[in-house]
Formats: C-alpha cells, structure tokens, sequence
DNA sequence: GATGAATGAGGATTCATTCAT
DNA sequence: AATGAATGAATCCTCATTCAT
C-alpha cells in the first residue's frame, strides 16, 4: 500500500505546507537542542528541504524561533479553552470542574507536544526579551482566565470573595507556575501521566483555595 | 607599594582563589549569556586571567560549568538549612514555621544570587542530562528536606503522613514553579515586595497542605 | 481599461521592451551597488519581472553586465558625436569651439546618468578583463576622436604640428582622462554644473596646449 | 643559502609583524578582486595564517580595509612628501622643480604599488562613505599641498595666484585623472616609459597652469 | 510569455581549545 | 604560575542559477 503523501521526499509543494514542515522541524530541534544549539542546518535537514528554503520562507533563525513560539502558545491557549469550554453545550459547569478540564487539557496538551512545550517554557523564556514577550502574554492571557475561574468558584460558594483582586492574581500566578513546573516534571518523569499531574496540582490547588475561602489563613511569626 | 586587595591587577595568588575568580566570573556569565552564549573569552576576561588559565584550573566548557552548578546548589542547599536550622539553637520550632524560615531562605537567596539561580534553574536544565541531573541531585536534596518537614508536621498534628514519595516529589516540583513565578510577578509588579510574595505562598501552600494531611481530596467527576 | 503606459503593473510586453525595463534596472543597481553587491534579485524586483525571464532574455549575470556596459557606451558616444557635429549643419566649426561642444555634451550627459556613468567610469574598469576591455574600446574611439581635433586645431593654427603623433595621443589620453576624473567629481560634488567643469577643463586644456604649440616647453632639470 | 626570515612558514611571530603581512596581503587582494569580491579566506591563506587569526588582529573585513586604506595613504603622501622635500637640504628650488619631483614620486610610487594604489583610487572610493571619506582625507592634503606649490609658483613670478579654492580642487582632480589614464597608458604603449608620461603630464600641466596664471582664458562662444 | 519552488556553493564571523614560552 | 600566538570546525546567511508548470 504505497501513499502518496507526506512521503520524504514529495517536492515541489505549496508554500504553505512546507512551512509548518519547517515549523514542526523546528519546534522539535529548538526543543531538544535548544536555541543556541539547533542549527539551521539541522533544522533543513529534519524538514527535509535545502536552507536556503528556510531562509526564503522565514528570514532568519530569530524570526523562524519567533514563529515556532507565536505557533505553539497559540496551539496551547486553544487546547485549553478548548478543554473548558469545547465539550460543554449544556449549561455552564462548576468552576472546579472547569479547572480540572482546563488543567487536563494542558497537561495533555504538553505531554503530546513535549518539544513545543519545552519552546515555551525553557528556551522562549531564556533567550532574550523580544521571546520572552511573546511568552508572557500568553501566560498572562492564561493566567487572567484562571483568575476568572477562581472569582467564579467564589461566587459559586455564595461566599464574599475574602480575596482582594491583588491576592488572586498571585493566586493565578502561583497555579499557573505550577503548572508549568508540573508539566516539565511529567515530561521528564517517566510513568507520570497527564491525569495524574492534573490531579496532583488540582487535589493540592482546589484544596488550598478552599481552605483560604473559609478564611483559613497562615501568618508569619510575630 | 605592592597591594595585596582583591584588587583587579593582583597577580600570582593561590590556586584556591584564581579559581573561585574564575567561577564567580563564569556564573555571571552564565546566567547572563546562557550557556552557550557564554564565551570562553569572555569568562577570561571578566575574572581577569588568560584563557590558557581557565583551562589549566577547569580543562573545558563543560567541566567548568559543571563547576558552576555545584558550587551554586551548594550555595542554595546550604542557606536554605541555615535559614531553618541555623537561628534555633533552642528548641525545635513548630513545623510551620520551620517551613516559612526555609521558604524565606529560598527567596532571599536566589534574590540575592540571580546569576547562580538562573544557572541552576534555567541553564542547568535545558543542556543535557550531565547537567539536568547534577540539578536533579539537589533538588531531591531540598524535596527530602521539605519531605522531612511535612512528616514532622504531620505528626505535630497527630497525624498519619498520607503521602507517598512520588506525591511529594510532584509536590515539590509545584512548589518551585509557584515559587518562582510569583518571585518573577513581585519583580515586575509594582507594590508587591518579596517577602509579601513568600507569604502569600506560604499562606496557599501551608493550607493546601494541611488539607491534604486533613485527608481532604478533590476528585475528578465520575 | 487597459493602459498601455510604461506602469508598473504592465504585462505582456514585447521582448525589446522588457529588455530595456531590465537594463535599466540593471544599470541604476549595478552603478548603485556595484557589480558584486548588486543581486539579481534586487534587478529583477526593479524591473518588475521574475528572476527567470531575466536569466531568459540576459542569460547571466556577466552577459547582463556586459549589456549594460555596450549600451551606457555607445549611448555616451552618440552624445558627444551629437554634440560636436549634430548643430553644426553649415560650415565646419573651428576646433576648439568643436572640443567644447563635446566636452559640455560629454559633461551634460555624465550628469544625466550618473549611474550609466559609474557603471562605465568605475564598475567595468574594477571588475576583470572582459568588461574594462569593453570600456576600453569606448575610450580609444574617444581618444581618437579628440587626436583628430589636435590635430586640426594645430592645423587651423597654420602651425606645423610641432607636436609628434606621439605626443598627441599622450595629449588625448590625458584630456580623456581629466575629463572622466571631473566627470566623477562633478556628480560627487554639489553644486558643480556639467556646464562649469567642461568649462574648467578647457580652460586649463586649451591654454595648455596653445602653449604647447607655441613651442612653450617644460623640461626636467639638467 | 636556507634563509630563516620571511620563509613561508614562519610560524609564531610578534603580532607586530603579523599584521604587517596581513595588510600586505589584504592590499593585495583587495587591490585584484575587489572589496567585495575579495574573500577573507584568500586574504588569510595569501598571508600565511589562518582566518580566525585575521580576525583576531583586523577584527572585520570592514576594518581590515580601512586599515589598508590608511597605511597606503600614509605611504602615498609620505613618497610624495620625500619626494618634494627629501633631497633638498639646501635652498628652496623653484616651485616647478618641486612640483616635478612631486609627480615623478607620485607616479614611481603608484607605479610600484599599483594593488595599494587600486585600493585607493578605485575601491576606496565605490564603496561607501566610511571609506570614500578616509581617501578624501588624503586628496585634500595632496590638493593642498598643490595649492600651496601654485600659490608658490605664482609668486615667484611675482603674479596673484587668481585661483579660487574649488577651481584647485577641480584642477587636482583633472591632474589625477590624467596622470592616472597617461600611467595605464605608458603600461600599455610598448616604448613609453613612465617618466616620459610623467613628463608629458608636467609639460602639459605646467604649461596650462602658467596660462592660467597669466591671465589666459578660454571663454565659450557668445 | 512568465513564474513559484528550490538549491549548490561559498562568504563573513565566532568559538573551544592548544602550543611554545 | 601564567600567557601571547595560533587554529579546525562550525554557524548564520546570501547569491547566482535552474526546474516544472
């Protein structure tokens, strides 16, 4: 059963298709080398094309690792507002449970795309401002939607949100760094499952956001 | 008049002393540059020596930097014990507090040695396994540490431990991501100072954690 | 509404047309850039056509160059043939006033196209034997042309040409010379008319060689 | 007779030296191909030494060139210089005599250096203003130096020099462009040597610019 | 008549690393 | 104990040129 497409060595396509083969050899050679490290050469190679290809399509190795960065945040945003809100048409879910499907969704989301994952989170955020910008947005974009969520569970247990606007976002912030942190952690981990991450950090988040809702709180000594 | 200051001139000091010139040069160098950004060249220069010196003292990039990490997870691993164990000659304090004087350490530390956390946490990890696991080593080290401590809170409180190994590595993982992103969040936020970041973390995880020890879970539906 | 102007977005255009559209392209970058900087991608894009149908209709980037070359000279020497015989339809013209029309047509049309002129005066002459040959045979057809003006001149003078055949064209290749090196820094200079340094450059030409062929010599000491 | 100096494969020079010999290559090579065509590797394997070499000592290829430029210049100015003055211990000569050894030094020099003299007179001056600047430097000290001679000469014939300073400018430019076009040509004309063509030059010059200087103009018709 | 797709070859520049002193 | 001199091996990037349609 002989296919036709996508074989090695398929030319003459449109340029739109053998830009996402570029983008996918890149996202996956960054990752694993890093960005310093990935060469062009490489890269070519792995997508099957001659560098002066990649160099016509994309420009130069900043903007090809600026578009593996732009295409893969948006990839992740969407698998997670996908994972909220895609499979629920009926009526609008309980915040807990929201969190746990977006949570889901992104640690699945990373764990099938390790090397787009590691773009993001170790060699975006390493290589100077202008990535690292692109990287902070998205996670500011996600981090507003957890906020959203939390202000939402509050609401839901019909309970004054006893958490100033400035506490949530440190909330936000501290969730969704450890999510990050998670992701790498199951990445590495063999036998870690997505599930599994996603109810360790729910189990410890939804638990300790409870407790703060009840007004529990720790203060330093003195 | 010979001066014998650490002076940038000072020529033939012991062997002990060029080389600790030579790693402060090369941390700095290589949390600012990133790993392979970081030159040789520059490192020689920055820590006042030839390059044929660096080499004599620390034979290659790659022992050097290996050389780094050591040195500064030491550094860590060290000030974090002292900031527990180190102010209470007395009694042994409660576990909770034990925990916020580690946390307080952490922060300071790493707020005091950026170059050496970024080395650790940023360029150790993301350049292959030699380095990843010299990392890993501490890591472990630190996540024993707060293991220890959650055991002894448990049994302040009475309290069977109802957490297995893998759940306080995942624990732990959390814990650093969080960490380190709401210490990056209180950098870039105006009004939000460092300590208000440790409490504010502290406060979420301390009763996170203590719910997890109440047996309190969150479950995923069905 | 088909326009048929020379715009932009023309198509369809007999060969020699477009022939031209490329050479003129060709000649403002290569007297722009240089014959090495210049890229026939840069050619192409200004002529508003592909990069095949320039290799198509020139073949190379030495044949296009060679081109240019043959059409920037042969355009240079129509205009100053143009201006020493085209007004003169009545009796022949004496000949330094002959002299001064060629040297203001061959100023005039210098500055008319500077980029003609630096392909002829500076491009072709630095880049290897083929194309300073091809600018070579222009200048000898120039340098004979003024010989033969000597040599009327001296004859309008009712003067044995006290001069050698030798010395003449010694006497041409130095006016040709001096007229291409004011030709040069006419166009580099602002405010310098084509007009003033064909005026100069007679002044000081036409004077020295009455001299010369008054008998007034210089010799070398002893 | 094994000779140990300047052998092809001296290896571990002062840096001094190296240098020298890297410029002389680089005049060299600049001076044949071209700024442009000329590579960094020819110029490394002509010196003798490896490219990284080069560029530890020149830095870039832009460097490396400006630095051509100024040594030839300095050597150019520098022979004239000699040549005007040098031999005259004794009583000032007449400003004809020392503008005749100014010529003859400027033609012996480029005469044995012609690759220095391409790099100045025509790449320096086809590849942008950085280095066009650094030889208009040296035209204007040259063109003031025959400004001063002019001036000279008119005194001692006991004449107003009635030359303003850009009808100089022009008259050096024309006089280099001459002796430039009469050089190639005593290269190319078998029998003419290079002093005739100096002489020729002198004859020509000195006489139009004694016409000059009596008052003698040519005016265009009407 | 005209072009989108593609590449082999080469050029400037940098770097980790080693001798010879 | 310390260094000035030197290099092999990459790396990013560009360009003239050609197919297949």
């Amino acid at each position: 059963m002989p296919v036709k497409s996508t074989g090695a060595k398929a030319k003459r396509m449109p340029r739109a298709v053998r830009e996402q083969q570029m983008l996918d050899a890149a996202v996956q050679t960054f990752g694993q080398r890093g960005y310093r490290a990935a060469s062009m050469d490489e890269i070519a190679e792995l997508a099957g094309v001659s560098k002066p290809l990649v160099y016509l399509y994309l420009n130069s190795k900043e903007e090809l690792f600026t578009a593996c960065i732009r295409r893969e945040a948006a990839a992740l945003v969407a698998a997670v507002r996908e994972g909220v809100e895609g499979a629920a048409a009926g009526p609008r879910r309980p915040a807990d449970q929201q969190l746990w499907a977006g949570l889901t969704a992104f640690f699945t989301h990373t764990a099938e795309h390790p090397d787009g994952w590691a773009v993001l989170h170790q060699q975006a955020r390493t290589h100077g401002e202008p990535f690292a910008a692109e990287v902070a947005a998205m996670r500011d974009e996600i981090a507003a939607f957890v906020t959203g969520l939390i202000g939402e569970a509050a609401r839901d247990a019909h309970q004054d949100p006893a958490l100033a606007g400035r506490d949530v976002s440190g909330l936000a912030q501290a969730l969704v760094g450890a999510a990050e942190s998670l992701a790498q952690w199951a990445n590495e981990t063999p036998g870690v499952s997505a599930k599994e991450a996603a109810a360790t950090l729910m189990n410890f988040a939804w638990t300790g956001l409870g407790g703060l809702m009840d007004g529990r709180r720790w203060s330093p000594p003195r």
